[in-house]
DNA sequence: AGACATGGTTTTTTT
DNA sequence: AACCATGTCT
């Protein structure tokens, strides 16, 4: 092979030269076994490269003889392009994937054997629920008390476990048979039955819709490995290193599916002293990973599988990376200090030679709206006076619901954010409709898409129809659309229906027709079948504001398509269709040195292996950070405090701890407790900006003397060292006007100053510093009652919601949001221009309505806006047609407007 | 059939 | 506050 020269030749030395004694140990070691228990920051990453480059090059493996497992896209992304720059080209000849991509890939490939027709269907959550509403309906199983959710935690449990529906019916249920109508429950009091009833016949119409949930790509890939012996010998003689990221975060079928690929049960007889895995006997097994950052406990990780390691893999040895080359010595200990609360937990303490470096800095805002506000003028002073990139900064939380105040406070200060995570861009309803057309035109059988797509866009075709529609497939035992294909035989269908349904049969015919013919264009399918289906049309005509950002994210959708198309080599729309299936939140993240420009946002889970010089983390509360669900169980709990431990340990050089003591939740503003992670971190690690909060203050009485005394305990001592800014005027001008603009006047204490407007329930959520205010004038109970923040989320500065980049990514390019969707601003629709040429086209073509070339802008140009008036260019992306222009519209924000889909003109 | 209103439920975290 | 399911009216 002539590009495995240039790597054979490459010198060992350089390999681990650079490594400490550990990593470059785990990098060498020969065995059929090894766990590199890999502390935060231990250069993890680094050494799995490394060691397959050293298996490569000094074992003489192969590159297809390589499977390399990670949890997301991006880190096995990640690792392809540094194995790129390790080895060369050879990288891209290596299974480098997730668990779950990988099982597509085997199931593609061999899935047929177990029944799975090829082009199958990976169903999200919200189509798993649907299926499960579907069965609940036949069963007259009460939703309320088995939520589809509960049910199927229950169902991914069972799967996790690798048991079968077969088995639990045998145990719970043994009379039915799927497939059966109906099921009578004896007792009410015993909820297994139902639930291994609903597991059976899911399974069942899963099977019958030719589609697989995300559980089922594991557990039906060690279906396929056990049930039939000549694929599993296939791939354990092509895979013989098998290296495991996260490994604990695996679960017992991803742990099976790992012993079941390498081989380990299979009894082949290896040579003991062999200095390579052979040609024959297991696969030599690494796996990387750290119990104390196990995380995904609530989705079946199983902490056992890399606790028993040695156990369960013969001659396995262990080797432990506890050098810390990311963070200050302030950070580890603060994180050994939290961590070392966890009880049953092997001992293990993280160091570095960084040195000790900044205090952490906490905060205790009062409400979650200055909390943000805090640290948006942290993050401006950082960013100003420090000069340090926004790039640099990221702010975690526990729950996306917490990112809302985060954002405004960041929009208000204009800085440029982006949020990872929330409502993907595939979970967005008008996508997803998108998506529901591709599938059923790949996957016919699939019920729950074709249904799905049946009445949308409206077609006249309501819950009667449809209702007819499944009887009738119910009947025969067929699927939906063998229903409609036989709709000449229904009895009882009323003609206009009929006629409806013999529409909708045609239109999928076609759509069927064209993307047989053009399975390698993606891009032009979903053209095809936004345009045929009319629904771009119908949104363009709508009325109302939220389906102007419809119609962009379908553009994007297209674009999207396009993109794969040209990435890669054999493309079909199936594999579009898989890829969309499979994107987590952090594959939105710009890869690592691309400088976003930007502060990120995420919850703390999409953090775990991601460092940041500056780290916020917010809602340091309990019953926000501990969860209030995971507080009363000790097992919770210490997945809890596993998570601040990530949390933490994501902060190279400075971590901030900030907490509020009122927040919103679910409507309501609740006193929030500080967090119990806060007291485990040694108080001398800690230098408290405000330590309490204005109504705790007072409720524990005045410490010293009195209000000024709180005042300059509030605005006094920000100075970090250097910085100039800060004390009276600062917290003054900012903190009064926080509800509004910021150039209002508000006095120093000025919150009630358009505050008094609000009842008690609505406004409570409080601009302005509260406390001072309120100190004063009331005594006591609704210290924090009189603002209108919840008010000012839309008004005053108008639009300018939402605007700063609140846009998420995928695959490179980007949609942005439109700010009505979550603002809740209220938008005047805008008349678009006309179309003329909206047919037969694809919608790239047909959305460039506006003949407007990104290279005529420039940063500087004036422009006018239908709707926000005159802007200045702020930037250029130039994405051909993607192509995306930053405008700044003064009181009315800064906007990134889709160049071909932006009503402006040039001045 | 579909638009609208009402009311109850909801949030942990995600491949 | 936001979402969904159900119910009512046109």
């Amino acid at each position: 092979m002539p590009q495995d020269v240039d790597f054979i030749a490459r010198p060992p030395q350089e390999l681990i030269g650079d490594l400490n004694e550990q990593q470059a140990q785990a990098v060498q070691y020969r065995g059929p076994a090894l766990l590199i228990g890999a502390g935060a920051g231990s250069g993890k990453t680094r050494v799995l490269t490394r060691r397959i480059a050293w298996i490569l090059t000094q074992f003489g493996a192969w590159p297809s003889q390589v499977l390399a497992i990670t949890f997301t896209n991006k880190a096995a992304a990640e690792m392809r392009e540094r194995l790129g720059a390790l080895i060369g080209g050879v990288a891209d000849r290596m299974w480098v994937s997730t668990f779950h991509s990988a099982c597509v890939r085997i199931l593609r490939r061999d899935g047929e054997q177990i029944g799975l027709k090829s082009g199958f269907t990976i169903y999200d959550t919200a189509d798993c629920e649907r299926l499960i509403k579907l069965v609940c309906a036949d069963f007259n199983i009460d939703i309320k008390r088995f939520t589809p959710r509960s049910i199927l935690a229950r169902i991914s449990d069972y799967k996790n476990q690798l048991t079968d529906a077969s088995t639990a019916l045998a145990q719970y249920a043994p009379d039915f048979k799927p497939g059966m109508r109906h099921y009578s429950f004896g007792q009410i009091g015993d909820p297994e039955p139902v639930y291994a009833v609903v597991y059976a016949e899911y399974q069942y119409r899963l099977a019958l819709a030719n589609a697989v949930d995300f559980d089922d790509l594991i557990v039906r890939t060690v279906e396929l490995l056990r049930t039939q012996p000549h694929v599993a010998e296939y791939y354990r003689h092509k895979f013989r290193y098998i290296l495991v990221d996260e490994y604990q975060d695996t679960n017992h079928a991803q742990y099976v599916l790992v012993r079941e690929l390498a081989g380990v049960d299979a009894h082949e007889p290896s040579d003991p002293m062999a200095t390579e895995a052979g040609k024959s006997g297991p696969a030599w097994v690494t796996v990387v990973g750290d119990s104390d950052q196990s995380i995904y406990a609530f989705r079946g990780a199983d902490i056992r599988n890399i606790q028993d390691f040695e156990k369960d893999f013969p001659d396995a040895r262990t080797i432990m990376l506890e050098q810390n080359y990311r963070s200050t010595q302030t950070i580890l200990d603060a994180a050994n200090a939290v961590i070392a609360h966890n009880s049953a937990r092997k001992p293990k303490k993280l160091w570095t030679a960084l040195g000790e470096g900044d205090k952490i800095i906490g905060y205790a805002a009062d409400t979650a709206q200055l909390e943000a506000h805090w640290i948006a003028q942290q993050i401006l002073h950082l960013h100003e006076e420090k000069g340090l990139p926004y790039s640099d900064m990221a702010i975690m939380y526990r729950a996306n619901a917490q990112s809302r105040s985060l954002e405004e406070g960041l929009i208000q200060a204009h800085i440029p954010y982006q949020l990872i995570g929330g409502t993907k861009f595939y979970e967005r309803r008008e996508v997803k409709d998108a998506i529901a057309y591709l599938q059923a035109i790949v996957n016919p059988a699939d019920d729950i898409n074709m249904r799905r797509i049946l009445n949308v866009p409206k077609r006249g075709l309501g819950t009667r129809a449809e209702s007819q529609l499944t009887l009738f497939a119910n009947e025969h035992n067929q699927t939906f659309w063998w229903a409609i294909e036989q709709l000449e035989d229904i009895e009882g269908m009323s003609a206009r229906t009929a006629n409806a349904v013999r529409a909708f049969r045609e239109l999928m015919t076609s759509l069927r027709t064209f993307a047989g013919e053009h399975d390698s264009k993606p891009s032009e399918i979903v053209a095809q079948v936004l345009e045929q289906s009319h629904m771009l049309e119908l949104l363009r005509k709508s009325e109302d504001p939220q389906d102007e950002s419809r119609v962009e994210n379908l553009s994007q959708l297209q674009s999207v398509a396009a993109e794969f198309e040209q990435n890669t080599p054999d493309t079909t729309l199936a594999g579009f269709l898989e890829t969309t299936a499979l994107v987590a939140d952090s594959d939105q993240l710009p890869g690592e040195g691309h400088d976003s420009g930007k502060v990120t946002l995420m919850t703390l889970h999409t953090a775990k292996g991601l460092e940041y010089p500056i780290v916020f983390l917010t809602g340091m509360e309990q019953g926000t950070f501990p969860h209030s669900r995971a507080m009363e169980n000790m097992d919770e709990l210490s997945e809890e405090r596993r998570l601040a431990y990530v949390g933490i340990t994501r902060a190279k050089r400075r971590l901030y701890l900030t907490r509020a003591a009122v927040r919103a939740q679910w409507g309501r503003q609740s006193e929030m407790m500080p967090s119990q992670f806060l007291d485990e971190i040694p108080d001398s690690l800690i230098d408290w900006k405000r330590r309490e909060a204005g109504m705790e203050r007072m409720r524990s009485g005045w410490r010293n003397d009195g209000f000024d005394d709180g005042f300059s305990d509030e605005f006094g001592g920000w100075d970090d060292g250097d910085s100039d800014y800060g004390a009276g005027s600062y917290g003054r001008s900012s903190y009064g006007s926080s509800g509004r603009s910021r150039t209002s006047s508000g006095s120093a204490f000025g919150s009630h100053a358009y505050g008094s407007s609000g009842t008690a329930s609505n406004a409570a959520a409080g601009t302005g510093w509260g406390s001072a205010a309120t100190f004063k004038s009331s005594s006591g109970q609704t210290a924090y009652g009189s603002g209108s923040y919840s008010s000012g989320r839309s008004r005053g500065s108008g639009s300018s919601t939402g605007a700063y980049g609140a846009h998420r990514s995928h695959g490179g390019s980007s949609s942005s949001r439109s700010s009505a969707s979550r603002s809740g601003a209220v938008h005047t629709r805008h008349t678009t221009a006309k179309t003329p040429q909206s047919q037969g086209m694809p919608i790239s073509q047909i959305a460039a309505d506006n003949d407007l070339n990104i290279a005529d802008f420039h940063v500087g140009d004036r422009i006018t806006h239908d709707r926000f008036g005159l802007g200045k260019v702020v930037q250029t992306q130039d994405k051909g047609k993607n192509s995306v222009i930053t405008v700044d519209f003064g009181s009315t924000g800064v906007k990134r407007l889709m160049l071909r889909l932006a009503p402006i003109e040039k001045l």
